[in-house]
DNA sequence: TTAAATGCAAACCGTTTGCAGTGTA
DNA sequence: TACACTGCAAACGGTTTGCATTTAA
């Protein structure tokens, strides 16, 4: 069966090798924002002869494509999710890490004139909220926004990744 | 003279040395918002027994005391601002790099609004507007958002920090 | 057949850190 | 005098790249 990106790849005249099949398909998978290690693992999974240097190559290529955005939620990995929506905007659970996404046409045109408003005219926009579900008090050993996989010396380094909420570093 | 950011650090008992004192006073000065490189460059203007491992320190420790606050406009370089105007956002200028701050109660409440339809509780937010002045032609060696210092092997990554307007990569 | 894609390992860049020496309180 | 701070250089983590090899078209 072919993916969604896959058929993205070959109107762009890519040519589909295994591991840019097995990438294109685990890029397919709807609804989250993997970042490249995540991406790598669980091509992995489907097929081991990958290498992350393939990995990285195909995001950026699929990036310059436009089949594919980067987004930077803090923690100095990048992260990634399909070109497809329109317009939208993302909340993150600092608890969690979940990316939500969501649709403001208010919010839309509030920017567009806040732009007019200092004399610009509007590029893009980033518009991140940081929020934590009220009924659930933060698990004992709180993970933060970047603790998807703990490592050693770099922990720090992420935990100071903006916007950091205060009390929530290790 | 005193700067506000030496004073404060004195309020928080850090010790005062030459070149604490350097990388305050440039901290100080109004309205923009440095990477490390270039405190770095202004400190070591004024006083070159600096090393960059000291700047490095120094902001981090400003940065665990609640003096300063890390920004991340894209680029792969933090920049740093003191803490001390109230919430607000900004907009950058993709042209030159110079971010421009504003303040928006409008946008405050929906914001709230939106993380509460969510199901969440905001802890923070971020709003950042890409933007170009539309009067001004970009200069001709068009000057990305991060062109502030030039660079050779990592030119393609910063024009890649995200959002990058279309059609700007280099 | 050939240009594009890959794997490996080394390079790169921003940032952090271990250690021995320096300077503030 | 004690301990925070500093400089240096090496380490670190994410990402890119040179080169020889493989592979889709």
């Amino acid at each position: 069966m072919e993916s969604r990106i896959e058929r993205l790849c070959i109107e762009k005249g890519l040519k589909m090798t295994g591991q840019r099949r097995i990438i294109a398909r685990v890029l397919s998978e709807p609804g989250d924002h993997p970042d490249v290690e995540e991406l790598y693992r669980r091509a992995a999974g489907l097929d081991s002869r990958i290498s992350i240097a393939t990995v990285y190559r195909t995001v950026r290529l699929l990036e310059e494509k436009g089949i594919l955005e980067r987004r930077d939620f803090g923690g100095g990995r990048a992260r990634y999710e399909p070109t497809e929506h329109g317009h939208h905007h993302h909340m993150i659970d600092v608890d969690t890490g979940r990316v939500i996404e969501f649709e403001e046409p208010e919010h839309e045109r509030l920017m567009q004139e806040i732009a007019a408003r200092l004399g610009f005219r509007l590029v893009s926009a980033r518009l991140e909220l940081f929020g934590r579900k009220p009924d659930v008090p933060p698990p004992a050993p709180a993970r933060s926004l970047t603790a998807v996989k703990p490592r050693v010396a770099s922990e720090a380094a992420a935990a100071r990744s903006t916007p950091r909420p205060r009390g929530v570093q290790r």
